[in-house]
DNA sequence: ATGAAAGCGCTAACAA
DNA sequence: TTGTTAGCGCTTTCAT
């Protein structure tokens, strides 16, 4: 009698399989990647082993001869900002269906971080899709040979799903001038940004272009935490709206603005970016640049699935102004 | 002349290296594993080796034979969810320094998703760690064979990372009692989720033991959404406190009934669970059960890490209470 | 329509 | 200390 090991429990192959159906190694293979080769019956047969047994095929090994694994790796800066888990959320849904499986990376805003682990995960994936990195471009090539397509990053030569935020912000200037606001501070992004480098020079070409007076700080850590240590600056400017980055700065700073006895929107406007899950719900509602960030993912993990095609090179998804409660007619004396 | 095709770019193998450094491939495989095993000259040749093709190991290869893949699954409800993202990152921040990758799959709440995803990864796999799984006990074992460990959520024989609420549970049913609270309403989270029905356990008992009168709400959906949704349940229950599931659902209701004229926490105060980024940071600021998610990540990855050793069964780590100003004074006179 | 054999990249005996 | 050989689980010629 055969003793069951508890803990043992190796893992059933393809030869088991085989041996349950009286077929070879060979003709399972075929029954589950090309069952049109394979006769009616003989599929039964093997169909009926699979389940006796429990077998799961070893996609890895499967890998080592095809070549493709089936996998793919994305990597953020941060997966705790809802923005960022948004895009995984795409990536993941489109790629899922397809039976690829994905890596997370969080570098954590790390970019060694970066180059380390995809070099390391690069032999065990298909494709990788770069989320907002802050690599710098010298340094790319160190990311190894594997497919790449970038998210609100432009590399030349590279797939990428940009987002166009131009319209959008030529609408929240025209928004804010509209409801008499002449001077405007913007807080920057992080430094390796593409995305922020992008946004700042939109905001500052639409502030000239309705000449508003923008002034800008930055650059910033993209967090709650500096968005309120940035309320001083924004005082010191005494614009009567500001523009954030992103919605974590957005809500730093009409915290502390509030905090200070700074109403939001009377004394200070505020427009925010990306439209986070919690930007409708804070109070005041936040005015923000909508970004389609599931959509977005759900673009790249397309991209990703066409992998090597590198067609479409550079697609780009719109941003739109949402007006909530965050934004209100300019003071119309001089604040204090 | 060895023509370089653009787009071919053949991954460098270990027989490559070997070559390059006049050595077998088992010295090379030795050099990286076994270092203390080579004579260090041939370890300088082979690291140059290393350097000049641009060779990096295949760890799926040396998994087919070793039997461990260097990677953890990790599941997961809702990724955009910042109290499992913190969990996740808490489980990286751990498993990364270890050279081990992360599968991330998001079930968007679906437990039959759960199954397949988990199923399919586990070759691939040395252990996964199920955040918050919905799936019912008796699918427990359709997971597969991989050492599970369970974040929040108890099964026995498997080891766990759990949290301890009925402390700060306590505290938070003394607090408002203390503010003069006899009324207290529960807002219970998703059906399927041990910790909601473990929370909504000690609730039940703190209100009984300080004799406060609880009514319960629920199961409901752990989101802000649902939460604005139960503003009328809080309404018709005439209660002066509510204590929701999560800080999703706690931020939805304040929202939803301050936008009725019902103020918080003059007339109404609110208690969540989680303690996510945005609570300290939403006005008012939500007093809440702040449960330590990333470190519980940290210690499910360290659980992750001795896999298998199945020691340590069930740590557990204390929520405690933050007060913060979603609660006050219950009013004194009947509302309305 | 099926099987035998070779081999993907790697490590683990076993020899030398 | 190093090389040779075998084989992990799978797919893919090439026969039959």
């Amino acid at each position: 009698v055969q003793v069951s090991s508890p803990r043992a429990a190796k893992p059933v192959s393809i030869v088991d399989v085989a041996r349950a159906a009286n077929v070879s190694a060979a003709t399972v293979s075929r029954a589950l990647t090309k069952p049109e080769l394979v006769a009616h019956p003989t599929l039964a047969k093997i169909q009926s082993a699979i389940e006796q047994t429990g077998y799961i095929p070893n996609r890895a090994a499967r890998g080592l001869i095809t070549g493709r694994t089936g996998n793919v790796a994305v990597v953020v800066p941060d997966i705790v900002n809802p923005f960022f888990a948004q895009v995984v959320r795409g990536i993941q849904r489109v790629v899922r269906p397809h039976d690829q499986h994905v890596f997370l990376v969080d570098t954590n805003e790390t970019d060694s971080e970066e180059v380390i682990a995809i070099r390391s995960i690069g032999p065990q994936v298909d494709a990788v899709v770069l989320v907002a990195p802050r690599l710098a471009h010298r340094r790319l090539d160190e990311l190894g040979s594997k497919p790449c397509v970038f998210v609100n990053r432009l590399v030349v030569g590279y797939p990428s799903v940009l987002i166009r935020s131009s319209q959008a912000m030529r609408e929240a200037f025209r928004h804010l001038s509209g409801l008499g606001h002449r001077r405007v501070v913007y807080l920057g992004g992080p430094r390796n940004s593409w995305s922020a480098q992008e946004r700042l020079r939109v905001a500052r070409r639409m502030a000239s272009e309705l000449s508003l007076d923008l002034s800008v700080v930055g650059p910033n850590d993209p967090s709650v935490e500096s968005g309120a240590t940035l309320a001083d600056r924004v005082l010191e400017s005494r614009a009567t709206a500001v523009i954030t980055f992103n919605d974590q700065m957005a809500l730093g700073v009409v915290n502390e603005l509030q905090s200070r006895g700074v109403m939001v929107p009377k004394d200070i406007s505020v427009v925010g970016c990306d439209d986070i899950p919690m930007a409708d719900t804070v109070s005041p509602a936040l005015t923000t640049l909508a970004v389609p960030a599931v959509q977005a993912g759900e673009v790249a993990g397309r991209a990703v699935l066409a992998a090597g095609e590198a067609d479409g090179l550079h697609q780009t998804l719109a941003a739109r102004l949402v007006v909530r409660s965050s934004t209100g007619a300019a003071p119309t004396e001089t604040r204090r």
